[in-house]
DNA sequence: TTATTATATGAAATTGTTTTCATATATAAA
DNA sequence: TTTATATATGAAAACAATTTCATATAATAA
């Protein structure tokens, strides 16, 4: 496989998957449709913070979202979601492990 | 799922694994193992920074070592190796979507 | 027991990401 | 046609991660 190739996509990968706050909003959105405002309410963050990291989810395609009114309803992209499993069942494994992890310590 | 019970783990997980030269790391490895003189050659990284991004790797139970002389020989386990797998599948099925994501801009 | 090779460590400097703030836009209701 | 609601935007401030640098350790060979 050709690495060099996905030097950018792998980097914007992880950067766009691998925030805790956008990894929740995916987990959300795991089994139903929801606004901005729900997601806000759920997550407890502020709206503009999640309105950046909203962008910044749709623009890689992880998200979708459809206008209803003055409200957009997002959803994930099943090929995310599938992701999103995968590495939640990871996480849930190897919390005891990743819990002892000091990144660069 | 109780995702606030989550909340290190996932951090931690992105943390370890969302890096471009932490997961050139890893999928190295996943083909054969290496010791850190092999990985620096091919990652054409300097010698301290790699030291740093393997003791993370180890910390978080991605990788594991054994001792050769003065060497050491650093292995991917399993599970990682297929998180890896997948993740990469991900990355180049979108990667056209991702070049286009500029991180909140 | 000194020198050499392979690798690790910790702190400071640098760089990158996230958060905040002030403001903008878009839609609908009054 | 003003007001309210829902959401987006861009720049600056705050914070976190990575890189560099100087040095340490561990194993072997001379």
């Amino acid at each position: 496989m050709d690495y060099d190739n996905m030097v950018n996509a792998t980097d914007l990968f992880f950067d766009a998957f691998g925030n805790y706050n956008r990894f929740r909003i995916l987990n959300l959105l795991r089994d139903k449709e929801l606004c901005a405002s729900e997601l806000q309410k759920e997550l407890n963050i502020e709206q503009t913070n999640l309105s950046h990291d909203l962008k910044c989810l749709i623009n890689c395609q992880f998200l979708t979202f459809r206008k209803d009114g003055k409200k957009r309803i997002y959803s994930i992209e099943p090929d995310a979601k599938k992701l999103v499993d995968g590495v939640s069942k990871y996480i849930k494994k190897y919390e005891s492990y990743l819990k002892k992890c000091g990144i660069l310590n």
